[in-house]
DNA sequence: TTATTCATAAACAGCT
DNA sequence: TAGCTGTTTATGAATA
């Protein structure tokens, strides 16, 4: 079983399903793919993360005011046991350094998922966007889970340390009752914290938003809407603080605490940071600015700095407005100090660029993939012929073998590499093309005066039969395709027609527009030959007009020109073909044939085998073309010549070219009955 | 910005 | 006369 990773949607396939399945995939119709934003959705789970990693920020700073009140119980708990009793328990001891570990140190080292596990879960499978961001989400829940298991776990056993000192001095103060009382009231706000968590993660998963595998120990916190645990949080902070005295509530800064604003705000930006309760900052680490690295890094680079763009702080999260280079130092200085906030920041971008390079990475791969796909497409059980555009005169150049370097393919992973680079080639099967409601403007073959490769369609032909979907070629080309095909090299406008309609199942409607533009374009180009014979009034190809319908800007030898237009063809189409589908949001990108190029050594050789077989063909006089046979049998002569190709004026790293020769031979075999026609030609 | 190519639509004429 | 065939023109989009 396989797994097609071509869209972001994990499908198994079986072997056999395989081929078919990505073809499907070069059928479906763009809007049916519902494309993905994937760049959209990484800048929102960045966001999203941040905003997650916020409402975690507040909890822990939370947290941290009530482990500091806490500990200022449990020393005036512990002055007054020594008042009284004098006993001090070396058990307590061993359990305070314990209980003053940071929980941020806990939330800075995720135990949950480690890079490397999740670049195995990376590398097992492809990720879509959506599922990177709950495992993203989770990953951040699950860290903030075990900060609460962890504190939970360590005010139980600090409190059942303290019911058995007490019981072990036979004395219960009122004060000591009370502090357990508070403690047992903070870890029940604990537990509602963890239950508001449970439930939130149960309407999310209500509603469909969030899935959650079996059996894993997931408390995931979902991003949550802005200022909805916020103000949950509020709730729970007032009960917190309300468990204590008032004068531990109300003289500190705890109700400076804006908990309405948003962790994390555009707007206001400055209200992202929290204000923390002094007791808070227990080992004074918000106070601590290290701006010196920065600062020696402006110097250098005077008002450049990753961090700053465009008047705006580029902090994750962050955005905050800043006019100039000096009040963004201030900024950073002050707000994103080296602190637990702003060191847990930054792993969580760690980890999002961490992923988002895992993620560069597998969709490199898959491209990959894609292109070796695409690559032997054309070994498939199809047995279709070669991608190579032999319909025209090919030259293969001398220098085909010593194309420079970086021209060569990059693709070791197939024998059948391309001669254009990977992402070179004519399109077949674009996003572009899979619209089948209206008209189409783009084009992407024949761009260049080279038609469709009768490989293109060949390749394609029971994709273009079955499916209403337009191939990307133009009128132009699929008229000379057809009439190429005749055996006779012509055509009545009615086979023209029946051509259409066999071959493409797009032309089987709205006949009246596309059959005028048939006519129309058999008028108006000169490339196509009126010719008068016995059955009335038959169509021809002219090849020399049909390549020179845009010449090239290129400079140097005229015949160069020509093999460019040709050769270049091949380059341009796809890349325009691929621009479209990357500005499409990111479609993948289909074509068969063209991409199947083989390597110089190769087609050299498959080039010569099929112009001999392709002339003996046309020698022979033998018309077994049918409709279906393979376009392959239905090229022109051709002439296999080699031509010294001057590597300096070849502007792309194409060593085929082919020359739009308008040779005696080549008249000859078109076997016109009409003298006219050669005149016309000449 | 300009020129070119292409698709589409439409009008028109000639022929069967 | 209707339909087909072929020519021509116009327009807009895409692109070099």
């Amino acid at each position: 079983m396989f797994q097609c990773v071509f869209s972001s949607v994990l499908q198994p396939l079986s072997t056999s399903c395989l081929f078919k399945h990505l073809f499907y995939h070069s059928a479906t119709p763009a809007s049916q793919k519902q494309p993905e934003p994937i760049y959209s959705k990484r800048t929102e789970i960045q966001r999203q993360t941040v905003q997650a990693h916020s409402v975690k920020l507040f909890i822990f700073s939370a947290l941290q005011v009530a482990r500091q009140l806490l500990l200022q119980q449990q020393q005036q708990q512990q002055q007054q046991q020594q008042q009284v009793s004098g006993l001090k328990s070396p058990k307590r001891n061993d359990k305070q350094p314990a209980l003053q570990v940071p929980v941020s140190v806990a939330m800075m080292t995720p135990q949950v998922i480690t890079p490397q596990q999740m670049q195995q879960i990376l590398q097992q499978q492809v990720l879509s966007p959506q599922q990177l961001q709950v495992l993203l989400q989770q990953q951040q829940a699950l860290m903030l889970q075990q900060q609460l298991q962890e504190f939970y776990k360590k005010q139980q056993e600090q409190l059942q340390l303290q019911l058995l000192q007490q019981q072990h001095a036979g004395k219960q103060p009122k004060e000591q009752q009370q502090v357990a009382t508070q403690q047992l009231a903070f870890q029940q706000q604990l537990l509602q914290m963890q239950q508001l968590q449970q439930q939130h993660l149960l309407s999310l998963q209500r509603q469909g938003l969030l899935t959650i595998q079996p059996g894993q120990p997931a408390l995931p916190l979902q991003p949550l809407p802005q200022g909805m645990i916020p103000t949950e949080l509020q709730q729970l902070w007032k009960e917190v603080t309300s468990a204590h005295t008032a004068e531990e509530t109300t003289g500190n800064n705890h109700s400076s605490l804006d908990l309405t604003t948003t962790c994390v705000s555009s707007s206001a930006p400055s209200k992202t940071s929290l204000i923390m309760n002094p007791h808070a900052s227990t080992n004074g680490q918000l106070s601590v600015h290290t701006p010196k690295r920065e600062s020696m890094s402006h110097e250098e680079h005077p008002h450049s700095h990753p961090l700053y763009g465009h008047g705006v702080c580029k902090w994750p999260g962050c955005e905050a407005v800043c006019e100039d280079f000096p009040s963004f130092l201030k900024h950073l200085n002050s707000e994103h100090a080296l602190d637990d906030r702003s060191t847990a920041q930054c792993r969580v971008q760690m980890q999002v660029v961490q992923q988002l390079e895992l993620q560069l990475a597998k969709d490199k791969e898959r491209l990959q993939a894609m292109m070796t796909h695409l690559h032997v497409k054309s070994t498939e059980p199809k047995a279709a012929p070669q991608p190579l555009n032999l319909v025209s005169s090919v030259t293969l150049s001398k220098s085909a073998s010593e194309a420079s370097p970086q021209s060569l393919p990059h693709t070791p992973t197939t024998p059948t590499a391309p001669l254009t680079p990977v992402t070179q080639g004519p399109s077949v099967i674009t996003t572009t093309s899979m619209h089948t409601v209206g008209p189409i403007r783009r084009r992407y073959s024949d761009k260049y005066n080279v038609p469709i490769s009768s490989a293109d369609i060949a390749q394609n032909q029971e994709f273009y039969k079955n499916a209403e979907v337009r191939p990307p070629f133009t009128y132009a080309s699929l008229i000379r395709q057809a009439i190429l095909e005749s055996p006779e090299k012509q055509l009545t406008l009615n086979e023209i027609y029946n051509w259409f309609t066999r071959m493409f199942a797009y032309f089987r409607r709205n006949a009246a527009t596309w059959k005028n533009a048939v006519r129309h374009n058999l008028s108006l180009h000169k490339c196509f030959v009126r010719v008068e014979n016995v059955k009335g009034a038959v169509w021809t190809v002219d090849e020399v007009e049909f390549q020179k319908r845009r010449p090239q800007k290129i400079s140097g030898n005229p015949s160069l020109i020509k093999n460019m237009q040709s050769s270049h063809a091949y380059c341009t189409p796809l890349n325009a073909a691929l621009q479209a589908s990357m500005a499409e949001n990111s479609i993948p990108l289909y074509t068969t044939a063209s991409m199947g190029n083989p390597t110089l050594g190769n087609l050299a050789s498959a080039i010569r085998e099929e112009l001999n077989g392709a002339m003996e063909h046309t020698n022979s006089n033998e018309s077994d073309s049918s409709p279906g046979r393979s376009p392959m049998q239905a090229v022109h002569p051709v002439h296999v010549k080699e031509e010294p190709l001057d590597p300096e004026e070849a502007e792309g790293p194409l060593s085929l070219v082919t020359t739009a020769n308008h040779s005696p031979d080549f008249d000859h075999d078109r076997d016109y009955e009409d003298e006219a026609v050669n005149e016309d030609i000449e």
